[in-house]
DNA sequence: TTGTAGGCGTTATCAA
DNA sequence: TTGATAACGCCTACAA
């Protein structure tokens, strides 16, 4: 593979006058500039970024690590939609993306932060841990700039990106409110997701301006599980009869709502309406399909560059990004009377 | 961030003897290695992966080339089961991934292969691509070690991975057979596609051993897409009533005929088998849910994974993998009489 | 068992 | 406008 000496030699100039005429520094001749672009393209030249890194203290490169990444199975798209702005905006401001994964088969010896000293990322994205993992802690005080999803917290070069969770489940149970629903039980998902108290704030606070006085009962607790979801709908609807709508915490627990509202002959939308959220794939294509709580998980991931790209520039940032929720009408809601 | 010189100075010892300590050779002894590992602990030292590589010639790390991954909307999870299973093996050879997007906003200067042989990339993983795409050939013709993913092209380091597609077509389209159907009309991909070309074979050979005479107006072209394969069976089901089965190339057109379906009033199955590929998630939420021919992806990227780190390690190697496939019976074929 | 010295490919500093 | 030279952090003959 060509060095910048082999064209040097080739040129007959020095290796400093040829990385000038490289890089585009004005303070070298156009015509021999013009005859060592043209060595280098006939010699198929291409700079070692690693050897750039080395000098320059940047690597141009941002880590990505994703908590169960490997697991298979994973239904909702959310990760790889992150994943896909992320990269997207990343790659505009000439940065590359290296992913790490957690629960590799031969237990790593590495941890999180020594992968991203050891390729000296200049920044992480990390998604889908939880609250407690001890991955978090670790790079959050390996001082490596930071970027969460969905974790809210700041600090010196540590930030996170969210959606607005409690104004996306309040405008979900008011409209079902609105379409005249009271007895409205609410599947959140486990305790250690961020999320999950933040939009049972907005499930309260929609039923609070209704007057509705809030059963502590009556929410569950579906884990982000298709079939937990399932089981606890399948325990609860037995035992109350009376409830007439159900907002879950994701499409996925919505779905496995749905299984267990067929189990026991509840037709949806007319025995007990449902809305989920996140607004995954298959919400289109579920029977019925699912009105939902839509999240951009693209915007998600080019907003965590930006923030990202912030922190490495010195940039003065408040470290959150909140982005708006869209309630997206599909059939699983009917009104009442 | 502490290098080996830190170490070193701290420890009273060379260099030199910090590297070996480090990298467990044996020609150091355990006491010194011990008090080298501890300040090593202490400094938090990770080495610099960048100035190992440009010594060693080895930067650990493949590449992953993905056409059209920024897109939105792409419902399908394949390339991100496929990122998943090689990511997953990738790391067990201690190995990291690099992602690479060709379609990004600002219209990249820098070539595929420039990207790939910037940082050094020991090799590829390309997926996504269609047969005539430049990056393809470029790519293929740059020496670096790839490993293509349904495209059939092998050659000194350049291998591939699929699933047997004449079989899979071949016993999807037995298997309404042998539920009595005979008017079979086939919604095929595009041309580019290698798979389309297979999975016609296999379509062709199951009518054939029936002795039932295909029709070439009966094989449609779809484009992989589910809006065009809904308008094409819109079109085809009012000008065939007599059809009975539809075999479609992927879930996502098998899910347009179904909306096609709807439309015409034609009840899936009851008036028309459908059978799709690759099992996408959607495909058992769908109503009817979908039988369909099962690929699995996350194999798929290991397999890819593996044959890579073949060419790498110089083992003598066909150069194609082939996995198998699996009819997943669901509700959306009905028996005849 | 340990240390010295050279080099990997690039950029940066300083002098010519 | 150009060139010599010294880094960057690591590994590895070779010598001690």
């Amino acid at each position: 593979m060509a060095t910048v000496k082999d064209i040097a030699k080739q040129a007959g100039v020095s290796v400093t006058t040829v990385s000038r005429a490289l890089n585009g520094y004005d303070d070298v001749s156009e015509k021999t500039r013009a005859r060592i672009r043209e060595i280098a393209e006939s010699l198929n030249y291409s700079p070692n970024a690693m050897a750039r890194s080395l000098v320059t203290n940047q690597s141009k490169t941002i880590g990505l690590l994703v908590s169960g990444l490997s697991e298979e199975g994973a239904k909702d798209h959310f990760t790889f939609d992150v994943l896909n702005g992320l990269n997207d905006r990343a790659s505009e401001y000439g940065y590359d993306l290296i992913l790490f994964n957690t629960n590799s088969a031969k237990q790593r010896v590495k941890s999180y932060a020594q992968l991203c000293r050891e390729r000296r990322v200049e920044g992480v994205i990390l998604q889908g841990v939880k609250v407690d993992d001890p991955y978090l802690q670790e790079v959050i005080e390996s001082d490596i700039p930071c970027v969460l999803i969905d974790i809210p917290i700041t600090g010196k070069n540590v930030g996170y990106v969210t959606t607005d969770n409690v104004l996306g489940a309040y405008e979900a149970v008011r409209y079902l409110i609105k379409q005249g629903h009271e007895a409205i039980a609410f599947m959140n998902g486990h305790e250690k997701a961020y999320v999950s108290g933040k939009r049972l704030e907005g499930y309260n606070q929609a039923m609070a301006e209704a007057g509705v006085p809030v059963d502590a009962s009556w929410v569950l607790n579906g884990e982000f599980s298709e079939p937990v979801a399932r089981d606890q709908a399948l325990r609860f609807l037995q035992e109350h009869r009376e409830v007439t709508a159900m907002f879950c915490s994701s499409d996925l627990m919505a779905l496995g709502v749905m299984q267990a509202s067929k189990r026991l002959g509840v037709t949806v939308p007319k025995d007990l309406s449902i809305v989920g959220y996140d607004d995954i794939v298959i919400a289109e294509y579920a029977h019925p399909s699912l009105t939902t709580v839509a999240q951009d998980k693209f915007q998600m991931g080019s907003a965590a560059a930006d923030l990202l790209m912030d922190f490495l520039q010195g940039k003065e940032t408040s470290g959150e990004k909140i982005l708006p929720t869209n309630l997206v009408i599909r059939d699983s809601v009917t009104r009442l009377r």
